[in-house]
DNA sequence: TGAATTTTGTACCAATGCGTACAATAAACG
DNA sequence: CGTTTATTGTACGCATTGGTACAAAATTCA
């Protein structure tokens, strides 16, 4: 079992870990994130993280389970930048563009190549045959889904979108356009294209 | 290569094929769907086609090419049942309702598990490693997203939506839906909420 | 200092991966 | 008939895969 990373002076028994955890963890999202689950090696793991084979199983245990803790710490990364983007006293307009601004931080960083969404790119794929993949998928989905709804719900009772405008179709709709942008950035539609698909589909939702 | 399976009758001159190349591919594309382009192994093929290894390469090529046509025959299949949803003189929301319908036929058949669009579900993941994926990913999405722009112009032009409409955002909002349909129904969701979802969004665009 | 504890690093294993060589087979051709 | 052509089926080769055994190393504790 890897350490609680809580008490990080705790001076613990053997010899000292090379590696920190968080970090490689963060290192192994990467490398999944590049060719997905069956397409990375422990090979590649081990050079992304730079641990060694056994260390990666001491810490993570087999390949498949650290995937699964890769893609449970990639939602909540996606749920602190949603909060970041909707948590707060921004007009509805402009805390859905920080929200697909955030999401595109992520899909084309400024370094490196666009990627797109790690979760839709690389779970959809095992989503099929790997339950536990495909349960942890449907919940970060809906974990999405439940924000921007609260969110637009709460629009549409402060009064910033119209009083006959659906919130549920709405929120449907704000989701939809994170997707396809996922799926667009990881086929190479560049960024300014995505943003200006952001914008106009903001622009409908908050007409 | 392949023989043209245009001459049906002509005589070949050596050993006759143990196999249809037409059905050989749609059973490889299966195969794929199933479990990705890594996650399918050269003896899952062999099964699923029913053709042995020597012969795989002979008629596709190595895996990569079979993908590859794998790939771009869905495409061609998505591309037909496009037009039969969009290419009629249906009202625009029976034409989108259609199209949405034929959609989920292929992400929701009626014997089997959901297991989403071939396309999204595989070829995203291997589209950043693999350029000619990539391409042919782009491509699809693109024929996909103009036949749906040029259904809901047609639209506008016809009076079938208000005149201030935004033909572009729409068709991006059409897209977008047809995408996350795709994601969900991989993820598990069930067809009816999936088609409740088709039918909330095609309301909006026509409203 | 020496025992206990934990991680590291090398080296290995059996299984599976993709791709191919080659003989056997089944047809048309002359 | 035998020759030619094309496909099949078996069997192989070599690299890579996921996973592990085990000794060396690095630390704490008594």
């Amino acid at each position: 079992m890897v350490q609680k990373s809580a008490s990080p002076q705790a001076k613990r028994r053997g010899r000292p870990r090379a590696y920190d955890p968080d970090a490689a963890l963060a290192q192994a999202i990467e490398a999944f994130w590049k060719t997905g689950y069956s397409g990375t090696s422990l090979d590649d793991l081990s050079a992304a993280t730079g641990m060694n084979r056994p260390s990666l199983y001491a810490a993570f245990g087999d390949k498949r389970e650290l995937y699964l803790k890769a893609l449970g710490h990639y939602w909540t990364l996606g749920g602190s930048m949603m909060t970041d983007a909707l948590d707060n006293d921004l007009p509805l307009r402009d805390a859905l563009m920080r929200f697909y601004q955030n999401a595109l931080a992520l899909y084309v960083p400024r370094t490196g190549r666009a990627r797109g969404c790690f979760a839709i790119s690389t779970a959809t794929t095992e989503a099929l045959e790997e339950p536990k993949i495909r349960a942890l998928l449907a919940r970060g989905l809906r974990g999405l889904d439940e924000g921007l709804a609260r969110r637009i719900r709460a629009a549409r009772e402060a009064g910033e979108i119209k009083a006959d405008a659906d919130p549920a179709t709405l929120a449907a709709i704000a989701s939809a356009t994170l997707h396809t942008i996922a799926i667009r950035a990881r086929a190479g539609t560049p960024r300014a294209e995505l943003e200006a698909l952001a914008r106009s589909v903001v622009g409908l939702i908050c007409a």
